[in-house]
DNA sequence: TATTGTTATACTCTATAACTATA
DNA sequence: TATAGTTATAGAGTATAACAATA
């Protein structure tokens, strides 16, 4: 007999709520926050978003994001660009030194990851990606 | 050809931290943190803990749990009782408040979850639920 | 009027350092 | 000396409210 839906949504939110935590713990030190890194991969996936749209993206608030933001951009890492058709927006991009970031930085900050994955079976390894992409899908619903 | 590790690690950061941000945005209006809420249900589902316990199972520091079991236990959700052998210690355990608080959130808490796994077919929902193991796996190594 | 972005402000959670009591 | 717990303090990230500029 399986598991009633109610625990398993209970096993699933402990499990990603410790392993959240666990990523966390393993930051290399390039000074970023997890906010900040994940606005980087964004605009590197993604390209140029407005503030509001990734204040959406990551369900935070503006003022939250625009902090976000703004330590970046005084890191040199993304610009602000006026966009042309609405002066109320501006076009926030990567900036090369903000590209090269990130590039850099993603398996670096995955090792830990990447090593425990590597540790897996190839069966476990299947489910796991084929659960990220579901998770992934949960998430923004 | 399957996707490097490397690329798995992240898109399951990525998904990882994404849907912890999600639930943590379905609060219910219990007013309690989701670390608050984590101590809760481990003291509920493995017994007492001393506060060095609590600390090292959630990763995170005393001072910081110490933070947590005092809000706690002034809402009257947890007892710290003087350890018989060792004066140092306190084991910190649920009142009746508390479990009754836990058995009663656990499944209003996750009733987001809950539905949005209804919605999943029934193999993605095995996938998921062997995932949060593997997932609770890779968390506490 | 509504929307985009920003500033002001406060709250929560976290950590490190220093302290007390006990082992 | 070492460990369990606590207090003091500071930093990072978040939110809401109020505001400016623009649509």
């Amino acid at each position: 007999m399986p598991k009633p839906i109610a625990e398993q949504g209970n096993d699933l939110r402990l499990a990603v709520f410790r392993l959240a935590r666990r990523l966390r713990a393993h930051h290399t030190d390039d000074g970023l926050s997890d906010g900040q890194f994940v606005v980087l991969v964004t605009l590197h996936l993604h390209g140029p978003h407005t503030l509001t749209e990734l204040a959406e993206r990551e369900r935070v608030s503006a003022p939250s994001m625009n902090r976000t933001v703004n330590c970046l951009e005084e890191r040199g890492l993304l610009v602000r660009e006026p966009d042309g058709d609405d002066r109320r927006k501006s076009n926030i991009r990567l900036t090369e030194a903000g590209t090269s970031l990130v590039t850099a930085t993603v398996r670096k900050r995955d090792a830990w990851l990447t090593e425990q994955l590597g540790e897996l079976s190839d069966e476990e390894r299947v489910i796991v990606a084929r659960a990220a992409e579901i998770m992934a899908g949960l998430a923004h619903r």
